[in-house]
DNA sequence: CTATTAAAGTTGCATAGTACAACCAAACTC
DNA sequence: GAGTTTGGTTGTACTATGCAACTTTAATAG
């Protein structure tokens, strides 16, 4: 089979759905579309993401980070690919194909890009399955399903972590899966699963407190842990 | 953000690791490469695959259900979108991307393409983390990726029935489960996990045997069910 | 017609990891 | 030093499981 022509080929590109906890609460990286004519859904709020450039990607995922770091100056992340949609009628411009990745990082480290101050991205919160703007392109679609994955895999790993500073206190760990999941966790169980995955350690350090202070503890390794079970309150499925 | 010239658009492709139980055994189907001249890896065994048709394809999965009709004549298989690989060292023609599906199907239901003598599909057993096959482009690392999710998403959920034929007994399920995960499961905290999850239903029929008559059971469901823990034996992980 | 066999299906018990709730401990404020 | 707030622990009940032994049901052999 011949490779078809150029013509019919698919555009590709990359968006990223970067979350983080903001004001606690979780909230999505946004850019706004160029408001030029010509440009489809001009002012409207969109995922940041682009065109697969063949000479500087060397992988998808490169392309990824590469938007992420130009939005936030973040270079180490939590990445993780969602999936890809494909379709006609997806982009005025033509048949296209977006490969999608989502992206966890702590608020601290970012530094947004104040480049074209009308385009300049900002914190969204979530609401449900999306956010209170109307999104362009079907990126609403695609936030919904981050939003998804996310929540799903919240509860059986340890992505929140991922959400925090270097160092943090176990309670500020459970904080982070109560906002990611919107409902409380109980705390007793929470430690002896965080603790029994082994998956942090002490730094030795307290958080100093106006309360009693906290333990610190840092990440061990940098890749999620997957626990055995999800946390199910009594009334619910399982 | 102009969209970059039609020669610079990167090739887009489907890819499908279609799997089924073959003589007790978890199989991928296969297809040879073309043995032409100028076609990459002639005569190689690859997954099934091959370019983005914008005008036939509304979407990646009509693309990937198409690709798996045409070489298995199955309609509905379970199918899910595994992840997609980009790069400009994958495929010697150029920068390609590929949108990898994996489907799981029950055998009976398959007619292999018998077409193309030389390209003709074919069943090959699954051996660790791939086939002892060489297989063409990167399909190592995909096929690899595919079994990985596989196996990890059966030891929580249900889609090892997708393998099964309409009306199944719960020991030919629980045989799935171990052909699939390469292990032993125990047989009552097994029967309990899958009537508890209420996705299957007696059919009132039984299976004829050479000995005690088993209940047949249906699935209640389309949709794989998941559950809130994993299968974990004594000594592992968790 | 009974004994044998093999797979289907059940029962019993110990255990791990919660869910829930109550409690103790440490720092600060006043 | 009493009160307050958050950190952290303890205790009990419960549930799904891992494991093993058991009973049931049919076909078959003698």
């Amino acid at each position: 089979m011949k490779p078809p022509p150029a013509m019919e080929r698919p555009l590709a590109t990359v968006d990223v759905a970067i979350f983080a906890i903001v004001d606690d609460a979780l909230q999505v990286l946004l850019v706004r579309r160029p408001d030029r004519a010509g440009e489809p859904f001009p002012g409207c709020w969109a995922l940041p993401g682009g065109y697969i450039n063949v000479h500087k990607d060397a992988s998808l995922e490169a392309c990824a980070m590469r938007k992420l770091r130009e939005k936030t100056g973040v270079r180490s992340p939590y990445l993780e690919q969602l999936g890809s949609w494909g379709g006609a009628k997806r982009d005025p411009r033509g048949y296209t194909i977006t490969c999608v990745y989502f992206a966890l990082l702590n608020v601290a480290l970012v530094t947004l890009d104040r480049g074209g101050a009308a385009e300049a991205p900002a914190w969204h919160p979530v609401q449900g399955d999306g956010v209170r703007e109307r999104l362009a392109f079907d990126h609403a679609t695609l936030l919904a399903a981050a939003l998804q994955r996310l929540r799903n895999k919240v509860e059986y790993t340890s992505l929140p972590a991922f959400l925090l500073p270097e160092h943090f206190t176990l309670s500020e760990l459970q904080s982070a899966y109560e906002t990611v999941l919107d409902r409380p966790v109980d705390k007793s169980a929470f430690r002896t699963r965080m603790l029994a995955a082994d998956f942090i350690e002490p730094t030795g350090e307290q958080r100093a407190s106006v309360t009693r202070p906290a333990l610190l503890y840092r990440l061990k390794v940098r890749t999620p842990v997957l626990f055995p079970r999800t946390f199910s309150p009594r009334g619910e499925a399982g």
